[in-house]
DNA sequence: AGCACGCCGACT
DNA sequence: GTCGGCGTGCTC
């Protein structure tokens, strides 16, 4: 730090970043500490500052404590503090510092999602314990140490030593289901993988973070590490999980002990100063894209971290994203795959349907029918079909038009046989419903959800139990008796052992999504259906031929991705390169891309009239200017917040930024 | 965001 | 002459 311009000599200088999304201030303030509170104020504490005029009390972190200060004004006294708490650990001020930068966002927003609000009686009960354990004669917990074990089903411990070798790779995962020896759950192979990876981070006195997409993913990581780490040594760590049990998890975290921490997308953000290794299964999973500013992938918070940290990396997943196809072309990644022998048995058929009529009602080709009639004998049979509810469209007789809902536009669904059909956005009956096209007054079923297929699968298999698993059905486990399980893509249950049989229904109804990633989705879905099933079970592909199905049907997951990254490249879109959408007055906006360098300015789409938002624009560049294009954005950004802010348009009284800037938004590429 | 500072119209 | 209008800019 430099010399001591404003600040008392001796006094001390805490560095605040203030908590605030303003782009303006997202920056470090220095603040005087007051004699009170000296020897209070350390790194990674909560405090309160204030902020141009001493009425206002803004909340911040203390960064840093220094002796001195480069500002030239009058320094502030620190308010108070808010907790003695460290809360912000020093690793995880430089993540989202870099983070931030990277996506062209506030640090504080990505601080709000990795520091937990003050829990007073967490804070209580955790200063409680740690004082009895100090008090005590001998340590009252003496962590049971853990041990490292074997990576299984990978050749030649290629997995073990990743770890120590602080290496990075793609792994594919086992598709098959393992039983847990103490448990007596059945977990997907590469939940077991993520664990045996965690402790041998853990042996060494490293910590592990094992992110996954969803809760149930997550519930396969923790029955398979509690098999091999003691309890002490999980934390969860979730945004569905309550305030304060994120603020004990945070705490458990920072202890002394190493630990494994599991938990979705915000996972990637808990503090962990010796961190081993950095598990990210399924990276593919859209859940891992996060919805709020600076909305950063937890991909890419992955990669910032390992970068920052030298850990290891591991991208595990039955499919492959092309995200992570790109690292491995690049060499930034190594290709770890399974024993062959763990190949299912895939059986694509573009056949259409059977000509016998019940089978022919339920859309199910021969092949399958043939293959789910024997399985169905020895066990359940997976389902996977699209869409849930009874009728997932209906549109108008007359025209044709799918089915409006006269309220909000949203489209009209029938949810179970005979109900009234009611809008899937706002839920109003569509009663006394006349198509907006031509006034027709009836509207016709078009295409069909879960629970029809349930209808029409019990008629085609007479005495077989059906159960519906889908969003507002969930179901996270089927017994081992004979059964249809249809399930939405997602929702598929866990059968002990597997399924006996996978019929993937409606693929080319997924296909026929207009997405950029349709593709990769899709294979993302089956794959993952395809590792509920047991050991060389069939998995029948129906109504889907080409590249796709032979690259599921030969397991080829990686290669797909790679050819589908060959077509991006080819387009120039993501993840070949990188995307920013930038939004504002054509003002702003044109100024914002003035300030570009010619090569990347040259590659913008746009700018186009958005409705209420003025005017976007889709910049494109390499990913290696991605640094570069970030700063100058920013830049503008903090420019128009600070300059006359005149609001484009009032959004429920709140005016808008007049510059906006979102990276690696994948959205303006659907439809 | 708030809040102060600053340069133009009607007022005791 | 000045009280205050809000347009403009800054926040340690």
């Amino acid at each position: 730090m430099s010399a001591t311009s404003a600040g008392t000599p001796g006094r001390p200088v805490a560095r605040v970043l203030v908590d605030s999304p303003l782009p303006q201030l997202d920056r470090l303030f220095d603040y005087r500490v007051p004699a009170r509170l000296v020897g209070q104020v350390v790194p990674g504490i909560r405090v309160k500052v204030p902020l141009r005029s001493a009425g206002r009390i803004a909340d911040g972190f203390v960064v840093d404590v220094v002796d001195g200060s480069d500002h030239a004004g009058e320094l502030s006294e620190v308010d108070d503090i808010v907790s003695e708490v460290p809360v912000l650990a020093p690793e995880v001020w430089r993540l989202a510092r870099a983070v931030a930068d990277r996506a062209g966002g506030s640090a504080s927003d990505v601080l709000r999602l990795a520091v937990p609000p003050r829990q007073v009686r967490v804070e209580k009960a955790w200063a409680a314990a740690r004082l009895a354990a100090e008090g005590a004669d001998e340590p009252v917990t003496a962590p049971e140490p853990v041990v490292a074990q074997a990576v299984t089903a990978y050749r030649a411990d290629s997995l073990h030593d990743l770890v120590p070798a602080r290496g990075r790779a793609a792994v594919d995962a086992v598709p098959l289901l393992v039983e847990l020896a103490d448990d007596g759950a059945w977990v997907g192979h590469w939940a077991v993988t993520a664990a045996q990876l965690a402790t041998v981070a853990l042996a060494a006195g490293d910590n592990a973070i094992i992110a996954v997409p969803d809760y149930r993913d997550e519930d396969h990581v923790l029955r398979a590490l509690a098999a091999v780490v003691p309890s002490e040594a999980i934390v969860r760590l979730d945004s569905r999980q309550s305030n304060a049990d994120r603020y004990r998890a945070l705490l458990h975290a920072r202890g002394d002990d190493p630990v494994v921490i599991v938990g979705n997308r915000s996972v990637l953000l808990a503090p962990s100063a010796r961190l081993g290794v950095i598990v990210v299964f399924d990276d593919g999973d859209p859940l891992f894209s996060e919805p709020l500013s600076p909305y950063v992938h937890a991909r890419d918070t992955a990669l910032v971290r390992q970068a920052q940290q030298d850990t290891a990396l591991v991208f595990l997943g039955h499919a492959r994203s092309t995200d992570v196809q790109r690292l491995v072309e690049l060499g930034f990644l190594a290709e770890v795959r399974p024993d062959p022998r763990y190949q299912p048995k895939v059986i694509p058929t573009s056949q259409q349907s059977a000509h016998d009529g019940f089978a022919a009602r339920a859309r199910i080709p021969s092949t399958a029918w043939t293959e789910a009639r024997a399985a169905v004998e020895h066990g359940p049979v997976l389902v996977q079909v699209a869409h849930p509810g009874y009728s997932p469209r209906l549109a108008c007789t007359e025209c044709g038009d799918t089915a409006r809902c006269l309220r909000c536009n949203g489209p009209v669904v029938q949810r179970e046989q005979g109900a009234q059909p009611a809008c899937s956005w706002c839920g109003a009956l569509a009663v006394g419903w006349h198509c907006k096209t031509c006034e027709g007054t009836a509207m016709k079923a078009v295409g069909t959800g879960a629970s029809r297929t349930a209808d029409e699968l019990g008629k085609a298999f007479p005495g077989v139990r059906v159960i519906v698993a889908d969003g507002t059905r969930p179901i996270t486990h089927v017994d081992d008796a004979p059964a249809l399980v249809v399930a939405t893509r997602g929702a598929e249950p866990v059968a002990p052992g597997g399924y006996r049989a996978v019929l993937l229904l409606d693929g080319e109804r997924m296909l026929a999504r207009e997405s950029l990633r349709v593709a990769e989705d899709c294979l993302r879905w089956w794959a993952n259906a395809t590792a509920l099933a047991s050991r060389r079970a069939p998995v029948v592909l129906v109504g889907v031929g080409g590249a796709l199905a032979s690259a599921l049907a030969t397991w080829e997951l990686a290669r797909f991705a790679s050819s589908e990254l060959a077509d991006r490249r080819q387009l120039r879109f993501p993840p070949a390169v990188r995307v920013a959408t930038v939004t504002g007055t054509v003002d702003t906006v044109a100024r914002a891309l003035g300030e570009l360098p010619d090569e990347v300015r040259a590659e913008t789409l746009g700018p186009v009239d958005v409705p209420e938002a003025g005017v976007r624009a889709i910049v494109r560049f390499d990913v290696r200017r991605g640094g570069e294009v970030a700063q100058i954005l920013r830049s503008q950004v903090i420019r128009a917040a600070t300059e006359r802010r005149k609001a484009i348009g009032q959004k429920r009284g709140r005016a808008v930024p007049t510059l906006r800037v979102r990276f690696d938004d994948v959205e303006p590429f659907t439809d």
